[in-house]
Order: C-alpha cells, then sequence, then structure tokens
RNA sequence: GCUCUGGUGGUGUAGUCCGGCCAAUCAUAUCACCCUCUCACGGUGAUGACCAGGGUUCAAAUCCCUGCCGGAGCACCA
C-alpha cells in the first residue's frame, strides 16, 4: 500500500482522523516552528526595513523567512518602508527598489508595499487621539535632563501639562515651529515602571533635515519607531511579528499605545542576530556604505561585501540563500550562518545543470602561468560539457598556438601529465609531447589530471571574496552569455558577469 | 546599576511545554575509503554535543535550586 492508497483507505474508515494525521505529516517537514496562534488564511506579516541601504544578508533572513510561513499558511506579507528618520539613519533613494529587487531575487514577492513616509497624517491623527485620552505629553526637557528623572524613577514638570495645551504644543510641533531638540510627545506610561526602558518614551521627535523624497520633504515632526510601526501593525492588518531581540521592549511599549486604544497586540517572535562567517566586514550597513565611499569595496555587489546583490552577482541563487536561513530557525539566541551550508543548497540546486569550463590561472599562489607547444597530438581536445550528461556534447578546445597550464601543475622534465580531455603528454624541455590517449595512464600509472586553455585564450578576471584573479579560459567561454553559470574544473563554480571577446571578460566566483 | 532573554557536536537544528521509545535527530563541516579524465557530483564509513554542580525521581537534555557564561534594552536610530 503506498501513501497514496493509505490515504484513501484512512479516507473511507475514519475520515475525520485524515485531517490529524496530514498535519502531523506536514509538521515533519516544516523546518521552522508553528506560529503561535496562526491559522490558514489568516496570517498576515510584513517585513519593515528601513532604505538607508541595500539589504545585507541578515536582511534576507527576514523576507526569507517571513516568505515562507506565508507559503505556508496561505497568508500574506507586506513591505512597509518604514522610512521616518530623515537624518540619522536617512533613507537612500536607490534602496527602496533594491530592497524590493533583493525580496524578488529571494523568490518572493509583497502583497503590498507601503512608505511609512506617505503616511505621517495617519500617525498624526492618532498622535491627537493619543492626546486626547490623556495618554501622551509634549515636553521641553533637554534628553539628558529627561534621562536622569527617568532612570529615578521621576516624572518631569512636562507630564502634568493639561490636554489643551499638549495639543496646542503637538499642533505646533507638526507645524514645524520648534528647532530639532526643542520639544517631542512623549506617551504617557509609568514613569516608575520596573523596567526603566518602558517608562515615557518618546513618539515624535523634530528634524530639521527634510526627507530625500519629495512627497514627504515638507515633513519635520517625524515618529519614532516605537509608534509608528505600532499604529501601522494595527492599521495594516498585521497579525504576526518577527523581529530582532533588540526590539523586544519595543513590544512592550508599544503595548501602552495599543492599551490606549483598545487594540490588541499581534502575536510577535523575537529572534537573535545572525553573523555569517566567512566575511571580514562588519555587516552593517553604515559600514558597508563607509568602505565603498572610501573605495574599500567596489560597490553594494562586490564580492567581499556581505550582501544579497554580492552573493546574486556570485550567482548564487536566492533560493539557497532562503533555503539556509529558514534552516537557522527564530531562536532568541544569537546564531551563525555557515556560508558553506548556502554553498551546499546552491551547488545542489545548479550542479546538474551547469556547463563545465576551463580556466587557467595566472597567479603565483598556483606557479604562475606556463605556456608550452604541444607536438605530436590531435589539433584539438573534446571534454563533455558536462561528465554525467554526455549527449549534451564536447566542447572544442584547440593546442594552437600552445596551451597554458598552472605552474603547479608542470610536471618536472620527462614526466607525463594528462591534458584533461586531450590526452597524456610528457613534458620535455620545451614542450608538451604527445603521448596518446590510453587512460590506463591515469588510472593506473598515476598521472595526474590538469585543466589546461589554449595560449590564446580569451583574458579572463575572476573576481573572488580573495580578491581577483586573472588568467586564459578556453575559448568556449566566449559564446555564454551575462548570468551564465560555469563550473571552472577544479577551481569551482562561477557566473559569467561579462564576456568580450576582444578584451578581458570578468566572471564572479561562487563556490567550491 | 536596573530590566529582559538565552546556553544541545565546528555550524545550524530536532527533542524541552506533557521526564522514560534520547547510549540524543537531520543537515552542513571535517577525515578516510570507493567511484571518477575535476579538488565537483554520487556511494560507504568515521569524527563530534545536552554550560557546571547539586536536588527531586525507579528514570532528567527535559522538572527544581545555585553558579558560570552569553545576547539585548534603558536614544529626540531603525
Amino acid at each position: 500500500m503506498d501513501s497514496e492508497q493509505r490515504r484513501e483507505r484512512i479516507a473511507e474508515l475514519a475520515p475525520e482522523k485524515l485531517d490529524e494525521i496530514e498535519s502531523e505529516d506536514e509538521g515533519d517537514d516544516h523546518p521552522l516552528p508553528d506560529l503561535p496562534n496562526a491559522e490558514d488564511g489568516e496570517v498576515r506579516m510584513r517585513v519593515a526595513p528601513n532604505p538607508n541601504g541595500p539589504w545585507h544578508i541578515g536582511h534576507a533572513r527576514m523576507a526569507a523567512v517571513i516568505g515562507t510561513y506565508k507559503d505556508r499558511y496561505d497568508g500574506e506579507f507586506i513591505c512597509r518602508f518604514d522610512d521616518t528618520d530623515p537624518e540619522t539613519k536617512r533613507p537612500d533613494l536607490d534602496a527602496y527598489d533594491a530592497i524590493l529587487d533583493a525580496i524578488e531575487y529571494l523568490g518572493f514577492e509583497p502583497d503590498d508595499v507601503v512608505k511609512a513616509s506617505d503616511r505621517v497624517d495617519v500617525y498624526y491623527d492618532h498622535a491627537r487621539e493619543l492626546i486626547e485620552q490623556g495618554g501622551a505629553y509634549t515636553c521641553s526637557c533637554p534628553q539628558g535632563e529627561f534621562s536622569d528623572l527617568k532612570n529615578s524613577g521621576e516624572a518631569c514638570p512636562h507630564r502634568e501639562k493639561d490636554t489643551e495645551t499638549v495639543a496646542e504644543e503637538f499642533e505646533a510641533m507638526v507645524d514645524g515651529e520648534y528647532e530639532s531638540g526643542e520639544m517631542v510627545l512623549r506617551v504617557r506610561t509609568d514613569i516608575t515602571h520596573k523596567n526603566p526602558a518602558l517608562r515615557d518614551f518618546v513618539a515624535f521627535r523634530m528634524i530639521d533635515t527634510p526627507h530625500p523624497r519629495e512627497e514627504a520633504a515638507q515633513y519635520r515632526c517625524w515618529p519614532m519607531l516605537d509608534f509608528q510601526s505600532g499604529v501601522d501593525d494595527h492599521l495594516l492588518g498585521i497579525t504576526h511579528i518577527i523581529r530582532g531581540i533588540d526590539l523586544q521592549d519595543s513590544a512592550k511599549r508599544q503595548g501602552f499605545v495599543y492599551d490606549y486604544f483598545g487594540w490588541e497586540y499581534p502575536e510577535v517572535v523575537h529572534w537573535g542576530h545572525v553573523q555569517v562567517d566567512a566575511y571580514d566586514v562588519s555587516m552593517s550597513t553604515s559600514t558597508i556604505g563607509e568602505l565603498i565611499a572610501e573605495g574599500e569595496l567596489d560597490g553594494w555587489d562586490d564580492p567581499r561585501a556581505p550582501t544579497v546583490a554580492s552573493l546574486r552577482r556570485r550567482g548564487i541563487r536566492g533560493e539557497a540563500l532562503v533555503d539556509a536561513m529558514v534552516e537557522l530557525g527564530t531562536s532568541t539566541s544569537d546564531v551563525d550562518l555557515a556560508i558553506s551550508s548556502v554553498y551546499a543548497n546552491n551547488r545542489e540546486l545548479i550542479d546538474d545543470d551547469t556547463d563545465r569550463a576551463f580556466f587557467v590561472r595566472d597567479d603565483e599562489a598556483f606557479g604562475g602561468l606556463v605556456e608550452r607547444q604541444v607536438v605530436g597530438g590531435p589539433d584539438a581536445g573534446h571534454p563533455p560539457l558536462h561528465p554525467d550528461f554526455e549527449d549534451r556534447g564536447r566542447r572544442d578546445i584547440p593546442v594552437d598556438p600552445g596551451v597554458v597550464v598552472e605552474g603547479d601543475d608542470l610536471p618536472d622534465h620527462g614526466d607525463r601529465v594528462w591534458l584533461k580531455g586531450y590526452g597524456c603528454v610528457r613534458h620535455t624541455r620545451d614542450a608538451f609531447e604527445y603521448v596518446g590517449d590510453d587512460i590506463t595512464a591515469v588510472r593506473e600509472e598515476g598521472v595526474d589530471v590538469v585543466h589546461w586553455a589554449p595560449a590564446d585564450g580569451p583574458e579572463l578576471r575572476l573576481r573572488t571574496m580573495d580578491g581577483d584573479v586573472t588568467g586564459v579560459a578556453e575559448p568556449g567561454y566566449l559564446d555564454y552569455e551575462a548570468d551564465d553559470m560555469l563550473q571552472f574544473e577544479r577551481i569551482g563554480f562561477a557566473r559569467v558577469d561579462r564576456v568580450d571577446p576582444d578584451g578581458e571578460s570578468v566572471a564572479y566566483f561562487a563556490h567550491p
């Protein structure tokens, strides 16, 4: 009885058990834990990036996990740009689209895209309502003074202002009548709350710098994350929130606002930070941005940058990254993502479809480039495009006007080496003398098999995380197009980036 | 300092709520062998973990206590 038959049989005998059994089965192949109180078709989540730069790998975790939950629960997710800080974490106008591209690359599509900077009036309205209820007050304490009072659990004098005054002063904030730092609107929580992080927090502050988006450039009074995000999560119908542990107290702060409005707080899961091994560069948008500005990195997709764009340019599929991220789960402890697991996923995805090719590196690390004439053999070698799929055909690599190999692969004088896909040659003083194509030389006599290229093959630059390597590729490289993947035999997988028959072509190294 | 919150092999994860089927799952990693005209793929095998100490119990990764170590918040950043 196969599983289908078994299913039918159960449906006949005990239809009420079928659901139960199936839900158990399902539980087994979900790498992510169940969401609390989640029902199919009624889950709505959001990814809420600040568009102050393109995404690094850590950001991809949010989209990966939320997108996976969306598929699993047949739910929805929206992308909400929390771009309410025109100054300290100033939005980058290019990042909005870059982030949406990254989400698409990961294989997901938001059901809706909103920008907080389009919704400032909505936040004002809710602030007015909050003030009306006595849930907020305007405060002109200097930051440090308030901090001291708060830490000792004491209210500041502004806390007892009457509602009318607060309302007036808030309108003055909205109208931009204060300078940056002069006035804020605080939410009245519990000034003696045992957790100092929850005591009267700022909901709105003044910012002199205009927002980079033209549509929002007129605002000077901006909401803080705790207010904006809290209000939006409710208004946008979010049922489940996933975010970093740094925002753990945020949920509690927002809880006060929700209580004033009589709203129910969404389910929330907090997870730890992700680090990715294999990178020297700190994974923060601002650090990467600085390195680019200083010229240390070529751009957001430099192979050394720990960004989504970089992985993409290296030919790593979004799916490989998503799977690795999902396997990390949602635990509250910090996790290290081993990049090797992303590579393993990607290899699995692309190996069968990826053609093989030769690339001979001209680098001291591999003994430099050595050129030799081949005498006495066929005109060309014909290795298969893929060893497991002979029917895809063979490559045609001429040995004229000579071949290049990596110095480390050059045998001693008088010794033999097997030019892969061509045959066995003996290294004489200044040439490779063809010996034959009897494979027993390799199988039984220990002759090494090496990759090679015609001396006049296309120049290729391979960009890797450890820097660039130039060298010579086999002529067939010129037949590929940008975005094609190749496996350089004995080197690893790479993405074709630029094909230039007359100058230098470029490929990006993906992984071994 | 105050307040949260965690600790399963190199990495991640399952198991922890409801103690026994856990001498601990799966993946990745590493090593070895096999396969091989690639250092890829595939096959076989091996390596490797319950933070520590007490307690409860016939039985503890799981419950309790203490300790140790880590992460986060206490911003007019998100």
